[in-house]
DNA sequence: TCGCTATATCGCTCTATAGCGATATAATGT
DNA sequence: ACATTATATCGCTATAGAGCGATATAGCGA
């Protein structure tokens, strides 16, 4: 099962990756981006959901809008936000696997004889 | 293609996938699990490939350690990491494909007629 | 035991950004 | 035009962490 090409990564395209990872490593971005799953939703909506302040959501929307992972579409005076990058599912799934993995591996620790 | 189920997601566990995402979001930290994809290195030769400080490196190493992305083994004095969690190449795959699409769409716009 | 080398850790400065309250902008109805 | 509501932006403070030089620790050979 390790059967990976190593892509070619000039540094640019390290600080690109590492941007992305950045832009979803904070628990509010994920907070929105979670609601957001249940399909479109505006601001008033996810301040509401979130419980944060709007100044916050707004800010945290544009971050995660600015990197091509949420889009939008203004109505009126609302503006309703969606997820525009699919991988995103993905990711999640991925990070939350091997989250998951670890947790299990610990656990087994616990049950296992002391070794030191 | 949006078959996705939501994963139900407490906020502790938010905090965790987003505690992974902050440990992939440094460029040196991702120099330091490209470098590894070739298999294991003890932190001399990762100081000599990143062109990084030792300090630095060793630091980021053990963020990696801790996260549980990197394992390490012992050989003397010298210390030798190693990729632990696999899953980290999908999700470079994930996020450089969509960066890649990113990109691509961006490089469309200029082609079509600016509209403003 | 005494250096010598490899690695880890410490204390520091500097920068980035989260969250907050206040304010600005924009669309709507009266 | 004006008030109202929705959203975006600004200025601020507080905190986290990157990079750096210096120092501490640990294994190894003389």
């Amino acid at each position: 099962m390790t059967g990976y090409t190593k892509r070619r990564l000039s540094s640019a395209a390290m600080g690109m990756v590492a941007e992305r990872f950045k832009v979803l490593s904070e628990p509010m971005r994920l907070r929105l981006l979670y609601s957001l799953m249940d399909g479109e939703k505006n601001v008033s909506e996810l301040v509401a959901e979130t419980g944060s302040a709007q100044a916050n959501v707004s800010r945290h929307l544009s971050v995660l809008l600015d990197a091509g992972i949420l889009g939008r579409r203004k109505e009126g005076t609302s503006t309703h936000y969606h997820i525009a990058d699919e991988s995103i599912f993905e990711l999640c799934n991925l990070v939350c696997g091997s989250i998951y993995d670890r947790l299990a591996a610990e656990l087994d620790e616990l049950d296992a004889p002391p070794r030191h």
